[in-house]
DNA sequence: AGCCTTATATAAGCTCCTGATCGATCGCGT
DNA sequence: ACGCGATCGATCAGGAGCTTATATAAGGCT
């Protein structure tokens, strides 16, 4: 296990070292019973919404990974479902707004709410010195989502 | 936003705070653009096959989410793309054996050095000080990873 | 008004998943 | 040694969800 790309020379923090980590935790983290059987997309496209507010179809075919029509019928089945609800841009007669609903909000909130549950009894076994270090960590961790949401615009 | 679960009332990493931070950071880490379209139980077959190597197709069923049929329709796809191997099981002749070849390695490694070079520049933008927590924070990270590996068996 | 652009929807086709079921092999009890 | 339930993997039919190509409708410029 030798690690071959440095961030920086004069630093401890090598990028190998943390995809490789991260990719460790998601093995595990990511494959965590699901409630609901519900795609990555689908998934993928209520958090956005939940975390950023109604948007238009065109706005979320840009953040997520799938065709515009494909995003359309995912909309369709997600509004059948009573997930999200479509509703005219005041401003825009042509645009549509994706808004989340409680329902739709609570899918993920249970997931999350599911995975913390798992973790408790993880956490339980680490040393209070490892627990300080992770919780130091995810401040940092928070910040570098947002520096890449940044420099993916 | 406020916590709600606590792993241990004398510690101060809390359950959400990391979900939370892990969720934040994979929100942008899973969406990054991918070199090459592969399904989500695909990567997850072919990152297993290298981590653990070669496993009955009953074993991969256990630990991918995926049906049984579904698993061989895959493997097949897999092996006529020469990114695995199907090989007889000599100590059990209904058993099929699944390799991983030097092909399907690279997809994944391909993945990581991709993911890596996409996170160079933000964490260039990060102060010696939290570069130094998210380094000490992996090991943990790595061993809560291997914890839930061996609860979930 | 005419025409290009933008936003969303529809249509046809393909990929990949699931449940049901089958043939082959194993291991155990007698 | 034989028979029988259990296990392993494959096949098949059907369906969900994605893609590309194209249609419809509204915006906005000249």
């Amino acid at each position: 296990m030798t690690s071959t790309q440095r961030a920086d020379s004069n630093t401890d923090l090598d990028v190998g070292d943390l995809t490789r980590a991260i990719e460790n935790f998601n093995r595990y983290y990511i494959r965590l019973p699901a409630v609901q059987k519900l795609s990555f997309t689908t998934l993928s496209v209520l958090d956005t919404l939940a975390v950023s507010g109604p948007k238009r179809l065109t706005e979320l075919v840009t953040t997520e990974q799938i065709s515009q029509p494909g995003l359309t019928q995912l909309v369709t089945r997600l509004e059948r479902d009573g997930l999200v609800e479509r509703r005219p841009d005041p401003t825009d007669g042509r645009a549509v707004l994706v808004h989340i609903t409680d329902n739709g909000r609570k899918i993920g909130q249970a997931r999350h709410e599911d995975r913390g549950r798992h973790l408790i009894p993880l956490i339980a076994q680490l040393t209070p010195a490892e627990r300080q270090a992770i919780a130091a960590a995810l401040p940092v961790l928070t910040r570098l989502a947002e520096l890449g949401a940044e420099a993916g615009r």
